[in-house]
Parts: structure tokens; C-alpha cells; sequence
DNA sequence: TCTATTTGCTTTATCGATTCAGCACACTAC
DNA sequence: GTAGTGTGCTGAATCGATAAAGCAAATAGA
């Protein structure tokens, strides 16, 4: 059994030809159904196993796509790669998982490498919004599905599949509850401002603030590219401030724990002398003694979506185009200080935006999912 | 160029046959200097690309292999991932991932895709220490390589590559760490004792406790099987005691969390009333307000290590056993009171046991690394 | 000058599975 | 009894790249 079987050696055991057992095994109508059996038999006792090389040859199909990402170490994408893998499997798909650790050469490189191994799709999540990857897939009609984060060109964004999370509404949420909260100084640890999330959270928090008659001053604006490191340093800033913030919003959690080391650094406490809050919903967020209030985002489900939409339109060539934007929800946890005030205060409520209508705070007991998932060993 | 271009598609441009053109784009030696740079300037014109399927089926190597996991979302894993990922691109392979979800079946099914897709190997870091899917690929002379975890079978295990981690040194690294601080009664939480893992930090603990004169009573083993829930239950079990412990021991991280998360609830303070020391060294270890104490592993070295291993043994058939332990590394932070106590005791130091002989305590500060590792984007 | 050797390219077989065309043979219909 | 329709299998081509074998023409050696 080590040398592999083929449909030849099948075939010349039972006497007769590869097409006869290729139709046998498939199950084509013209094979007579006494050879088919007695072919099946010899199959299974040789323990035939087709060689998916030679079928995807022939076929055009690999059953296999890339998952590019910018590196499996950062904390939001094992939630990602796991619906994304969990939905694959289902559909009857392999992923080949590749990590552009944020070179645009190594991410061209890697498009390239997939594609001639003949992955049927790829589900992108590294897309930059000038990502000039993105062109040349759409001119070959490659199939491919953006997550996570799109593109900013009209023309070619109404041609690109994606599932993304709405992240104007996230970051609006968060400036709304801070805001509800009291906070009228409220600063803003943006992400890398080449990337859609980062922008898209920014213009939410903007377009907030001013709802709110509000501007976002530029003291308050810290372009800090999910960098925890500068993060850290930006939240210093902050501080020596003349007028310093009463709150900060970091636009991803990473971050956030860079703010709080900062403040905590700082000897300020949270949320009594600094209210902060991230977004993403990573797991440390939770932890006790962190509670970092955030807003979630179904990564787990983004990443199933996007399988979804990627095998249809594998599968069914010429398919419609398919977008999708999930709703974030936020969690209310201890650093923004919802729990020690007591809630929102009447005033503000009234003066709630539209950003938070569909916002329920849910209980942290809920937060993280149990069973399986909570199962971590090595 | 939506429609590839093939070895035919040139050759005819260039007007010669297919294998002139191969000759010319592999710079084989008997193919003319002229003819072969026209033939290569037209491949270049017309984005040439091989077509790895084709060649994958002529030349059994895929230069691809599969990673087999348990689960992704498990903190452990992505370390490890990146250290295999980066490892395998730079030596030109890609990796299928794939999580078993602790489910032997699913493991099974994987191992049988990853195989008739062509894998040149697989890596495998999910292995129990009586998997049975393991035998049959020695048997059929198929390279892997386990990673973190091993197999227990003396006839089987002298024949398979492995990286691991020292886990009865790191077992015994812990309750060494907690008896110079004074500690006599320490409880462990131990993993699923089907893993080689748990098995041999339970007994490099069991070795140093007898070594320093004590017993691992029953009452202080609780077998939690890498579940936090099960740790947390176990914590409020070992509370209830007659004469509960002043410390423990968990086996990983996650149940330490869970230890910790327990601890916290039952009003007690950590390391003040209970240390705590854990096993992984993973990302949330080191928060500012969780600071745990662990055993390191150096998850990303031990990936690119495996990997090494895998293509020396793919494309050096023959090639003789590989078998690695990498030694852990305590990382003393504030959950097990060393900072509190001022370090080891004289008389504790005197009784040291070889276990310790080779510690050294890190600074805290370089836990982490720096650099773009701490850029976490998304 | 005539046989060797080298050079440069083409032919052909191969990897393993699939699929269409083809061809007996059986069966139905009128 | 002959034309027409099915049935059940074989043969050959195909997917794209590779490599051994083959075969001219050019070069070298004596």
C-alpha cells in the first residue's frame, strides 16, 4: 500500500478498462451494474484513493483556495481562519493559509503562487484601499471574496465580492457611548489610515462627534497604525495635553492595551480618571482585571460568509455580486466606565444618535462562547 | 491573460515544440543560448506562468504540505504557525492547514485529503500519545514530523522526527520555581492525560516534588484536560480542602487563566494567598494586571524547526532521524510572588534540583518581541 | 577526408483521471 | 427481417509539463 494505486492498476485487477472503473466509480448510468459492483469491491480492497493532482488537471478544479492574511499572530484572525476553515470543510474545501507579513511584494508573490497552484478562489483580508493586487484578479475574473476589509475605488468596488463589518457604524458607536457616558473630550487611536477599517472607524467617529456638535480636534487625533507600541507613546500625548481627553476610543484592541499600559503607567486609573474603549473583541478583552469595553465583531462568522460566497461564485460561474455588511455590536465591559455611573444619564439618551438605535449592551457572562471552543490545550 | 498561457501557447508563438520552450525556461543545457533567450524573452512578454498541477503530476512533489492542528483559535497555535509558515516560504513550500477539532474521524479524513492531494509531508502537532493514524504513515514511508506533542510507542518512536519541548524539565522548572519560594503544598492542573504533553509535565512535576521529599498527594492532581472551566471548577475543589495549597501548578495558560479567574471570584489574592504559575508563555500572560508566571516554549522556533526537519526528510530521502527537545524557560512575573518574597531563600537555593540548574529569570521586559510582531492590524 | 562527438531541437511517452467517440451486441418495432 | 434504439464497454484524446530517446547538422579529431 505504499506505492499509491491508480485507476490502472484497478482497472488491469478487475479486467478492464480505466474508463470502465473511472465510470464505476462515479456512478456514470452506461456502466453495467454488476461490473460496477465487482469494480467498487476491488477498489475499496486495494483501497484505491483517486489522486486529486491528475483529477484537478483535467478538471480545472483543486477543491483547495488561499486564505491570504497579514499574520496569524495577530489576535483577530485565528477567529477568522477558523469559520473560514470550519465553512471550507463543510463546502468540501482545503485552505492554503499565507501570511503577507505586510509586504506588498510578498503579498503579490504569494497571489501569484496560489494561482498557478491552481487554487479555485482566495478570500483576501489584507487588502489594502489602493491594493494594486486587486486589480488584475477582477481584469481575469479570478474568483476571490475581500473580508475584512475592502477597497476605495468606486468603479472596481462594485465589483468585488466582500463580507466586511460595518465599521462607520462601530465607530460611531463607540464615540456614542462614550458620549452618552458624559465624555466630552474624546480622543481617537486610529489604525493605519491605508486600510478601510481604520478609515471607515475614524469617519463613524467623526460624523458622531459632530452629530453631537462636536469636533474631532486634530490634538486629539493620533494616527498610531495598530502599532501597541505607538499606541503607548500617543496616549502620553495625550496626557501633557494643556486640555487632555476624558476618554479614548482606539480602534482596535491591540492598541487599546497599549493605551492602558500607558495609563496605567501613568498612574491613572480606568475608567475613573480615563474611560477607553477598543474595538474587535479579542480575547484578552475579557480577561478579569482587563474588561476592556469593545466593539465586536463576529469574525468567526465574517470568515464562514465569505467561504460561502467565494464557493458560489466558484461554483456557479457568472453568479451575482454579493456584499455583505455585519452589524457590530458593542460590549460593554468595565474601562468605560458604564457600570460605575450607572448608566447612560437621561440627558444623553435623548440626545442619542443613530449610530447606537439597534445597540444592545449584553451581558458580559455571554461574551465568550463556551464548550468547545474553551477548550485550549497544547 | 485571462486564459493562462501554456508551455504550447509559447512554442507555438515562438515556433518551436513545448520541450524547447521547457528546455529554455529551465535553463537546461542543451538548448541553444540564442534560441533560448528569444524563447524566454516571449514567456516574459506573455506572462508565462508553469502550472504547478501539471507539475506536480510528473514530478510527485506538490511543494506543498499539510499542517495539522488542533484548532486554530487555541492561543498556542499561531506562533507556532507563523514560526512553520515563514520557515516553509522561505524554503519555497506552502502549508494546507487544517484542525482536526479534536475529533480523531476529522483528524483521519484530513490526513487521507492532505495525502491524495499530493503533500509532500505533513506536520503534525496534534498527535495523541496512542494516535493510531500515525502508524500507517510510517508504515507507508510518508515524511512528517510531530511537533509539540509525541507519541508514546518505544518501537514507533525511534523511528519519527519530532520538535518538542523539554515538558518534564518545564514541569519540573515549575514546582521547582514554587518550592524555593517556600512552597510545600502544590496542587496541579493537568491537561488531558492522552497528550504527551500533559503526561510529562505531570511527571517532571511528580519527579521534582519527590526529589525535594514530597508526594503529589491525589488530592492536589486534578486532571482538567486543557479545560478552563474544568481548571476554574478544580480551583474552588482544592479551596475546600482540609489544608488547601498555598500554590499551583497549571499545565497550561489557559487553565492558569481559568485557575486565575477562580482565585479572583473566591476573593483571594494572587500570589499573596495562592501563586500560580502556568505553562506556554502565551500572549496574555504578560498584560499588565494578569502578569502570570509560566514556562516558556519557543513556540516559533519549535514551527521553523519542524519544518526544517520535514524538507530535509522530502527532499533527502534516507535521510536519518531527527528528533529535537528545545529546553523551556521560566518567565517569572507576579502570579507566583518572587518579586513579593525577593527572590529565592538561601536555604531554598541550597536545595536546588537539577531542574533549576540551567534558569535563568528573564527580565520581564524583553517577554515580548518587539518589532512588527507588535503591529496587530485588521 | 572520413569517422566521432557534440550541439540543438523534435518526437514521443509519461504522470493519473476524465470524457467523448466508437463499436459490438441486444432488444424493440413494424 | 430489417431498421432503429439502447446498453456496456473499449480506445483514444486531453489536461500541461517533463524528460528520455531520436535525429539531423555542425564541429572535432586523426
Amino acid at each position: 500500500m505504499n506505492q499509491k494505486m491508480t485507476l490502472k492498476d484497478i482497472a488491469q485487477i478487475a479486467g478492464v478498462s480505466t474508463s470502465a472503473v473511472s465510470m464505476a466509480l462515479k456512478n456514470h448510468p452506461r456502466i453495467g451494474i454488476q461490473t460496477k459492483n465487482r469494480i467498487i469491491k476491488i477498489a475499496e480492497k486495494w483501497h484505491y484513493q483517486p489522486n486529486h493532482i491528475a483529477r484537478s488537471l483535467k478538471s480545472k478544479r483543486s477543491g483547495t483556495f488561499g486564505l491570504v492574511i497579514t499574520n496569524i499572530m495577530n489576535p483577530f484572525y485565528p477567529e477568522l481562519a477558523k469559520g473560514i476553515e470550519d465553512k471550507a470543510m463543510e463546502l468540501g474545501y482545503n485552505i492554503i493559509l499565507c501570511s503577507t507579513n505586510y509586504d506588498a511584494d510578498r503579498q503579490k508573490y504569494l497571489i501569484n503562487t496560489l494561482r498557478n497552484k491552481g487554487v479555485d478562489g482566495i478570500i483576501f483580508s489584507s487588502a489594502e484601499i489602493n491594493d494594486v493586487n486587486i486589480k488584475p484578479l477582477v481584469a481575469d475574473g479570478f474568483p476571490f471574496v475581500l473580508v475584512n476589509r475592502r477597497i476605495r475605488n468606486k468603479k472596481l468596488d462594485q465589483r468585488i465580492d466582500f463580507v466586511v463589518v460595518d465599521n462607520t457604524a462601530g465607530g460611531g458607536m463607540a464615540i456614542e457611548h462614550l458620549y452618552r457616558l458624559g465624555h466630552r473630550r474624546i480622543a481617537i487611536i486610529t489604525g493605519s489610515l491605508a486600510t478601510s477599517t481604520a478609515l471607515e472607524r475614524t469617519e463613524g467617529a467623526r460624523k458622531t462627534l459632530l452629530e453631537h456638535g462636536l469636533v474631532a480636534e486634530p490634538d486629539l487625533m493620533k494616527v498610531c497604525n495598530f502599532s501597541k507600541e505607538r499606541a503607548y507613546e500617543a496616549t502620553f500625548e495625550l496626557l501633557s495635553l494643556p486640555a487632555p481627553p476624558t476618554a479614548i476610543f482606539a480602534e482596535n484592541d491591540y492598541m487599546a492595551l497599549g493605551v492602558r499600559d500607558a495609563l496605567l503607567d501613568g498612574g491613572l486609573r480606568i475608567p475613573e480618571d480615563m474611560a477607553l474603549v477598543g474595538f474587535d473583541d479579542i480575547e484578552a478583552c475579557a480577561i478579569k482585571g482587563v474588561e476592556l469595553t469593545t466593539i465586536s465583531q463576529k469574525k468567526y462568522d465574517m470568515g464562514a460568509q465569505a467561504v460561502t460566497f467565494l464557493v458560489e461564485k466558484i461554483e456557479h460561474t457568472g453568479s451575482h455580486l454579493k456584499q455583505m455588511m455585519l452589524s457590530p455590536e458593542i460590549m460593554i465591559r468595565k474601562s468605560c466606565g458604564y457600570a460605575q455611573s450607572g448608566g447612560y444619564t437621561d440627558s444623553d439618551l435623548r440626545l442619542a444618535s443613530p449610530a447606537m438605535k439597534s445597540t444592545r449592551a449584553r451581558d458580559p457572562a455571554e461574551n465568550r462562547p463556551k464548550g468547545k471552543n474553551a477548550v485550549v490545550e497544547n
